[in-house]
DNA sequence: CAAAAAACATACAACCGCGTATGTATGTAT
DNA sequence: ATACATACATACGCGGTTGTATGTTTTTTG
């Protein structure tokens, strides 16, 4: 590939985030359709427009081009999460429309990244431990997020954070099983399940008197 | 490596199966041990004590021995299951118990070979029929013995099946984290919500007037 | 017991991804 | 304008994996 006539007003720094941003998107893109052990450098250059020498110079492993590409996608995935938390605080979105749309995103294309990146960090020592101490702050952030969430119905912190977790790691648990099975009916049967269950959990509440949200009735 | 003395009373049949069945068994080993992607045939034939011309004879490629590890895998994981359910038949086993022996299995090593397998199924159409397939086997097996196990409850058949897979997803979800989050605490919480939040929906199913299982079961 | 077939072992060639080294262009400071 | 730093490109060699081809041992067959 020939020299780009790169514009002459850019500075350094503008040329440099610039790049690095390509390669971490071009990073995501290919861990997402071709995987963590299929992508290569080489792909993730020319993918990025670029040669290996620039992406070896921005980044000094691939490793640190995939750490870089899990930081995205955790802000991309926080972001989608205090969007929704945003819209429940305006009034505008239900529990069971949240639950919704947390499966939206665990059923979708890129929960896989989730995949991707778990299954490569067992294997890589290094990775795991950056991606384990991004992971703890994550889900710190989604705590917060998720106490604001609950703050209306009176529920105490734990009882918040259990709830949360039980929904992100049941929808997870759905989402991991997408792969191998195809069955929608089966996934809407669980999500039904799953609102009902919230919603009387919800009720059931020590301090849930102020509140409470429409108990659905049953099946 | 020398030729084994190869002791002379066994039959090419005997020899054979022996083979592939070390053959496979290495296979698992490896993919848990260094994954789908590192786990490379060399590997593979020298941990079963045997040469890269050998595999190939038994074996065309890589996958069908991934295929046959999957299967392996599977028939452990049914058998461990079934033994559950006859422990329940006996009455030697509590839902608790139950829930409490599936999250060994789903937070266990072994459990990470489901991860292995899916992520290299999402990236390989052969792989993806073959074990799609097999799954689908695998899951009605289960609800055969979810159904047994849950007889006594008089639940009805739909209901049963929901939780049993609202059960195994929401610990697969958990056993994932396992990798990026060493939290004992957190996952014995879930455990215990969700322990709980199944002895209700027992208790308050519409057919469950005979035999309610007991609220904090010691056998 | 000889021939055939199956079960293995060994060897070689080709490819691929990676690290590294080194060259060139562009921006920046003085 | 010169010198230096940064951004990128190109090239080479190494290790590792795979496919294939061919040799050797064990079992079966007649």
């Amino acid at each position: 590939m020939e020299h780009l006539p790169a514009r002459p007003g850019r500075t350094q720094e503008d040329r440099s985030a610039a790049t690095r941003a390509s390669l971490v998107q071009a990073t995501l893109s290919l861990l997402l359709s071709k995987g963590y052990a299929a992508t290569t450098a080489v792909d993730i250059a020319a993918h990025a427009g670029m040669t290996r020498g620039a992406l070896n110079h921005h980044f000094a492993s691939k490793d640190e081009l995939v750490i870089a590409a899990f930081d995205l996608h955790l802000a991309l995935v926080t972001t989608d999460i205090r969007s929704y938390a945003g819209l429940v605080s305006a009034g505008a979105l239900s529990l069971n429309d949240f639950i919704d749309r947390v499966w939206t995103i665990m059923s979708g294309r890129f929960f896989m990244l989730t995949l991707e990146e778990i299954t490569a960090a067992r294997h890589n020592d290094y990775l795991r431990v950056q991606l384990a101490g991004r992971t703890r702050i994550f889900h710190d952030a989604l705590d917060g997020i998720w106490n604001h969430f609950f703050a209306q119905t009176g529920l105490a912190g734990a009882e918040i954070e259990v709830m949360l977790n039980a929904t992100l790691c049941l929808l997870r648990g759905m989402g991991v099983q997408t792969v191998l099975r195809d069955d929608p009916v089966y996934y809407r049967r669980l999500l039904q399940f799953w609102k009902t269950v919230m919603a009387e959990q919800i009720a059931a509440a020590p301090h849930a008197a102020m509140k409470p949200p429409r108990k659905e009735p049953r099946r």
